[in-house]
DNA sequence: CAAGATTACCCACAATTCCCCACTTTATCC
DNA sequence: GGATAAAGTGGGGAATTGTGGGTAATCTTG
């Protein structure tokens, strides 16, 4: 279970140290092999263990492939999911691919979620939190939701 | 299970390099033997394992052959089937006819699907990745789809 | 059957990637 | 507050990968 923000520096060959905190785990649950790939509906880039990502990957793959909709997402999400490995300074060398997708340069911020990490732009993710804080939470509040109890 | 995006550059013999990540994958699991053929959705090439596609072709020469829909598959998907090998710095080369019709010049894409490969020109994987990226997600998403959480 | 074109195989150079080592900075503990 | 350890950063160099092209074998075509 990830979580938390980290303000991170990208250097100059687009690597991206893993903050220590979480290197334990990690090594634990997948030995340090992981999968990012990119997010459909946002700028940024999804980081999953190898072992999560397998299960989601399977469910994608399953999806009939004359669905237009369907197709979309496996072209996407699977077609830009990439095979990562920490080295032994617990490093991840993020792609140029990726890097473009999500406008990454020198500032970025890990985002932990669950069973899953996010990758954001610093300038893209500040933006887009002040943007969810600054919505007008009254309308809409689907059912699922109407029960949690923070 | 092949993923990622990969650009590469046809030579001028129209040979394409298959990234050493997954020569190894695909030594083992046909020896180097391939199979192209079209996408008769988009303008791209479709790249297997070579049992993958017997199992596939198996499942094409089933339908009814009466059938018009049927017949188009059966002409389109194996009438283009191409057996292609490796050769010894794990290249490829694309014949002249798939070249053709999936507009491949010197900048490609090879993406990771799964079971296969995608063969796309860049700027055509790059145009439709910008229209999937625009799509609203709103309007029907398949039911297989509402309960995928990622 | 011969000539041209195409394909297969091979070798060599160029470029990139990856791995490792060393330094700087931050955190921790006494 | 200083010493020690841990974490973050940078860069050099070797090994791998990508690229180009030459030559020989094979196929096509006239």
């Amino acid at each position: 279970m990830f979580r938390g923000v980290n303000p991170i520096n990208l250097d100059t060959k687009g690597r991206m140290a893993i903050p220590a905190r979480y290197r334990e785990q990690i090594m634990g649950c997948c030995d340090g092999s992981l999968v990012a790939t990119i997010d459909t509906e946002e700028r940024c880039l999804l980081l999953y263990p190898l072992p999560e990502w397998e299960e989601i990957q399977k469910k994608i793959e399953a999806l009939p492939s004359l669905n237009p909709a369907a197709r979309r997402l496996q072209r996407l999400l699977i077609g830009h999911a990439t095979d990562l490995e920490m080295d032994g300074n617990g490093r991840l060398l993020l792609p140029a691919p990726l890097r473009d997708y999500a406008q990454l340069d020198k500032k970025i911020v890990l985002l932990g979620q669950g069973r899953k990490f996010e990758i954001w732009s610093e300038a893209l993710w500040e933006a887009t939190r002040d943007e969810y804080l600054q919505v007008d939470e009254g309308n809409e509040i689907p059912e699922e939701m109407q029960t949690l109890s923070l």
